[in-house]
DNA sequence: GGTGAAAGCACCGAGTT
DNA sequence: AACTCGGTGCTTTCACC
């Protein structure tokens, strides 16, 4: 995993395609005085070391009826479980991301539901599976996510 | 918050978009078979009724030197103060996402750094804001993002 | 609500400096 | 490594169904 070397060009260009990632190649090099073919180039360098993994679309699930976040720790019998139980965790759809962790939990997992009812039945999936000892559930009233452009900005800040 | 109706199209339409949010719309329609006409008015629709909030890059963080996550915990000396200690964590670049929870926890929030010195600082950064009891912290030691694309099936079946 | 056509742009590789 | 340029292909609108 060596760390690429960005400069500030590379830096912008992401800067802009992170917050609309089907922004125009030819408007980028409006916007950064250079022209198309370099944020091509640049781009395409960028996906090639693997910096760039994708593009996605950013959804409101709350508008399609799943306004419902928690957190699911996750204690097991044996920690030699743990390979299995976060298979069959991840195969669970609205479980979002599952993590193998140090600390209180063995597996901790965040999943995105429609409301209590369901966030029931999901929570008793994981606690039905084989392996699994107890869970503890933390519900999220309030989510706030970052900007993704001020983490990228204080990463690039420590590659200089 | 009405639920938008979506239909087998426009399901389809988020499926490819949420796999790469730049492939051409008239590649879309060819797969679909439908007039690439037709996608663009179907992605306006649902950008217009907030569905689709942006599109973004997925970028490779570890390829930047970014690979240790871990998850924070706060406890605070009082509830009311939830509202000032949630702004200023918010302020912490490093901090991609927080949550203000119920039960163990008053906020939780996830953290993205270089190495384990430099989380200790993200985490005395939060353990020294003004409110905050004490803290709690979880390391991650893998992550597994599930796949988008199934938790939108799975919401789409439940759409019908 | 969908289509096909058409004008205007964007992509992206080749050749040049 | 970046630029220009041009063929090919994409986007977006609109009259029509």
């Amino acid at each position: 995993m060596a760390k690429f070397k960005l400069d500030d060009i590379d830096h912008q260009i992401l800067d802009i395609l992170i917050d609309n990632s089907r922004t125009a190649f030819t408007d980028i090099a409006k916007r950064l005085d250079i022209s198309a073919g370099t944020v091509h180039v640049r781009v395409k360098k960028m996906e090639e070391a693997g910096i760039i993994t994708g593009s996605s679309l950013s959804l409101d699930y709350k508008k399609l009826g799943y306004s419902f976040i928690a957190y699911v720790g996750v204690f097991l019998q044996k920690t030699s479980q743990t390979k299995f139980v976060l298979e069959r965790i991840n195969e669970i759809p609205f479980v979002t991301v599952a993590h193998v962790t140090t600390g209180k939990f063995n597996i901790f997992c965040k999943i995105r539901a429609k409301n209590t009812e369901h966030a029931k039945k999901i929570i008793f999936m994981i606690d039905d599976i084989e392996g699994v000892y107890r869970t503890e559930t933390m519900i999220s009233m309030e989510e706030s996510l970052n900007d993704k452009k001020r983490l990228m900005h204080s990463i690039f800040k420590e590659l200089q």
